[in-house]
DNA sequence: CATAAAAACTAACGATCGTTAGTTTCGATT
DNA sequence: AATCGAAACTAACGATCGTTAGTTTTTATG
């Protein structure tokens, strides 16, 4: 099954969106890139912010699933930590585009949907909470500050897409390892 | 000494393009902060692209300077990370805004100067590479991944614009000693 | 108070923006 | 071959963009 005309508009409209910012890429600049005149995009898509909206919800219910399917089943908190970030990573690696806009470019919705974006990147950062909790209840884990962790972890993971490359030397699957490893046992030997 | 009216435009403008971002920000809308016309600040700045390029260079020797500095004077590896980490928080809390901008703006410069920033940034982790080899010479530190460490010891750095809060429950100081801490041990008990 | 520089103003330029209206072409189904 | 919807097109709208030119007001200095 190919794909539709919508979903390739929205995969080259990352793309440039990646390199140039979401008001720095126009729809004359997206239908160049598609080979079609920027009129012709609205028969795809209602307009721009659209594209945002897709992109940021489409991906915020990715990564909502992953974390909910480790906390369903029973891991023990270290096992709950390495599935989130490996269901973390391999989303933004398979979705590397649209991983960049997610994380860069949601400030650029508008009300409400900026509010309802943000409401459920809460939800998802309370996830990881829940899990740092469960490993401090269990003895795994330090006593620690839970706001300041989950950031920090999160911010660690979000940063791969920074500087990941499909055809460089680690898979997501080993940038997950190394990142468990960091998150839970530092650089001190 | 008050402050100059230049800087006066500057620390609008990065507190607006925090917000909404360096194509999000127009003149006009800078202007209207500043109570006068957008063609009034063209006495004062060369240009919109002269923000950005005031902001995002001033920040990058800022924080070369405070590692060359930490870099310079004597210290183990954990005292240099520390130092290091201290310096880089005290920067980004210091210059809230316009870290935010650093940080999430640069890629709307124009060549050569995208090239040149991008240089910098390199430069400035190469010194956080230097420290952690130094830290495995010592035996110290793990063998690590440098490249891969590196980037995920400023991004749990640079992450702090997005939540430190002036008023918040934290301070720098408090926030760089964490920081280290769990850079160096993790989460693991 | 005269003067000159600094800093504001009004007005407008050409360019580009997202989007709409209306029309034509393409491609699949009868 | 006729038909009809999907998907492209041309043309243009009003808005806004960064910036410039020229002028007036404000402020500091003698």
């Amino acid at each position: 099954m190919e794909q539709s005309r919508r979903n390739q508009i929205l995969e080259v409209a990352q793309k440039m969106m990646r390199d140039s910012g979401f008001h720095g890429t126009s729809m004359r600049d997206i239908a160049a890139a598609m080979n079609m005149e920027a009129a012709s995009l609205y028969n795809h898509i209602s307009g721009k912010e659209e594209i945002l909206k897709s992109t940021c919800f489409g991906l915020a219910e990715k990564f909502q699933s992953g974390i909910d399917e480790v906390n369903d089943i029973y891991f023990n908190a270290v096992e709950k930590l390495q599935m989130a970030v490996k269901s973390h990573v391999q989303l933004l690696t398979e979705n590397l585009d649209a991983s960049f806009v997610f994380i860069h470019e949601w400030r650029n919705l508008n009300e409400p949907y900026r509010a309802e974006f943000v409401h459920l990147r809460d939800k998802y950062e309370n996830a990881f909470r829940v899990i740092l909790q469960n490993g401090e209840d269990e003895g795994l884990f330090k006593e620690v500050d839970y706001k300041f962790a989950v950031l920090t972890i999160l911010s660690s993971m979000n940063w791969v897409v920074e500087w990941y490359k499909p055809d460089g030397g680690m898979t997501p699957v080993q940038i997950a390892e190394k990142l468990t490893d960091f998150i839970l046992s530092g650089l001190k030997k």
